[in-house]
RNA sequence: GGAGGGGUGCCCGAGUGGCUAAAGGGGACGGACUGUAAAUCCGUUGGCUUCGCCUACGUUGGUUCGAAUCCAACCCCCUCCA
């Protein structure tokens, strides 16, 4: 591959955002005049988006930060109706309109965090495919868009074959996902000259589909880029944590914990990481990631702390770096916490210590409540818990007013009277 | 429509009447060691008011002192045939 002449593919190859694309001297042709308008596609099938979804939305801030085109982000409030069978093992649950409508309200915060929103020529759109999917007509929608669909070549498609080959179910409804995102591409195009579209290596397929409608329909032509989907250096995917997936929204994970995920990062994916999920220059990421041995800690830090200052604000970023350094160097209490409120008096009457873990969201239940406590791994106020009848009360209270509870040496919650 | 195979815990997968809350592996969580890393080792891995009780092997019934295991019907998946 040639050095790109275009700053936004030449950014994207330097930071490994880039894992195939369709014609890679036209796209960079393109974005050298700063043409290249081009959309990612988000479902809405949660809340809140997740780190998986991050490195899409890197990649349209690095396409409006070089002045390569303007960056569409679009909801998907009409293909989540259907779902999208792409790696996916089984049939995604169909959700419910307002279901998918309250998602889709809360998704779109995260993207003002990192693109410029507004009409003019570079600045970022935001529109949802519901607009032009919902009022198709079934019979016309055949006729104009399904006609340039071969079944043959659908059935050949990985999406497709993994779940034939896995003996799994595809539905109908699944197998037309490929078609409305194909089609969302051209109209993307017809509405707002959209020519090119980003998206995880998974959805490649679907990417090419769409080129191919685009062609067959008369759009100028298309073209479409995928990134790597990402796994740890130990294999992992990407974005799973005890408590579930790494959320963006801070309604679904405090910043806190958002901080702790990156900073928990393996060794040998800091800097991986850095240049895909922070804005530093890539020669002062290649001098934090050749830090060895324990200064790597320092990297990482600098991982966390940055990551988040993107997506929770420079401030919050700072708050939970500082919570951190309290709660894991000095070993003081840290009163930025994730916090459980309990109501004074039922803590003047005592509560058990087993339901006070559940209840705090350390532990599932109980029942594992128990055995943590067997195995050592709960502790109030950083004393490990012994025996599971006890209470607790306005005692244990510390001088702050909380008691700190633990699970292991990582996850800390305060338990903070209300 | 016919013949055969199959549906087991988060996942894979063993189990063909009691010793089965169900082997083994993976994943996950905790502990040890470290650097809030990886690797390694150890432990745990259905729920509860925990020396006991409840729920669980596709669904519903049945046989039996006793069923994931036997029988019947039904649902779903796969393969071959029409």
């Amino acid at each position: 591959m040639t050095q790109p002449k275009s700053d936004f593919l030449a950014i994207l190859t330097d930071r490994g955002f880039i894992h195939q694309s369709s014609d890679f001297e036209a796209i960079d042709a393109l974005a050298a005049k700063g043409g290249l308008t081009t959309y990612t596609g988000y479902d809405c099938t949660a809340p809140s988006l997740h780190v998986g979804h991050l490195m899409t939305i890197m990649m349209l801030h690095w396409l409006q930060h070089s002045g390569g085109g303007r960056p569409i982000a679009l909801m998907g409030g009409g293909t989540t109706q259907v779902g999208d069978p792409s790696g996916k093992d089984e049939t995604r649950q169909l959700r419910s309109i307002e279901e998918i409508d309250a998602n889709k309200q809360a998704l779109k915060g995260v993207f003002a965090r990192l693109l410029r929103f507004g009409e003019g020529a570079t600045d970022a759109r935001m529109v949802d495919n519901a607009d032009w999917l919902a009022p198709l007509n079934y019979i016309a929608f055949l006729r104009d868009v399904g006609r340039h669909f071969s079944v043959n070549r659908m059935l050949s498609m990985d999406s497709v074959k993994l779940r034939l080959e896995r003996e799994q179910e595809l539905s109908f409804i699944e197998f037309n996902y490929m078609l409305l995102q194909s089609y969302d591409f051209v109209e993307l195009n017809r509405r707002f000259g959209c020519v090119a579209q980003m998206g995880g290596s998974d959805q490649w397929g679907n990417i090419v589909m769409g080129i191919d409608l685009g062609r067959r329909m008369g759009t100028p032509q298309l073209f479409g880029v995928t990134c790597p989907l990402l796994t740890t250096a130990s294999g992992a995917k990407m974005g799973k944590t005890a408590s579930g997936a790494v959320w963006l929204n801070e309604a679904q994970l405090s910043t806190y914990d958002y901080w702790q995920y990156w900073r928990n990062s393996e060794d040998a994916d800091v800097g991986r990481f850095l240049k895909l999920f922070t804005t530093l220059p890539v020669d002062e990421i290649a001098r934090l990631a050749a830090l060895g041995g324990a200064e790597i800690n320092e990297a990482k830090k600098v991982l966390a702390t940055e990551a988040t200052a993107l997506i929770r604000g420079r401030d919050a970023a700072e708050k939970a770096a500082e919570t951190a350094r309290l709660t894991f160097e000095t070993g003081t209490l840290a009163a930025d916490l994730p916090t459980y409120p309990v109501p004074a008096r039922d803590l003047d009457a005592g509560l058990g210590v087993l339901g006070v873990f559940v209840s705090a969201g350390l532990v599932a239940s109980n029942g594992e409540a128990r055995r943590q406590i067997k195995g050592g791994g709960l502790k109030v106020n950083d004393s490990p818990i012994t025996d599971e009848k006890a209470m607790l009360t306005t005692k244990d209270l510390t001088a702050d007013g909380v008691i700190k509870l633990s699970l292991g040496k990582k996850r800390h919650v305060l338990l903070r009277p209300a």
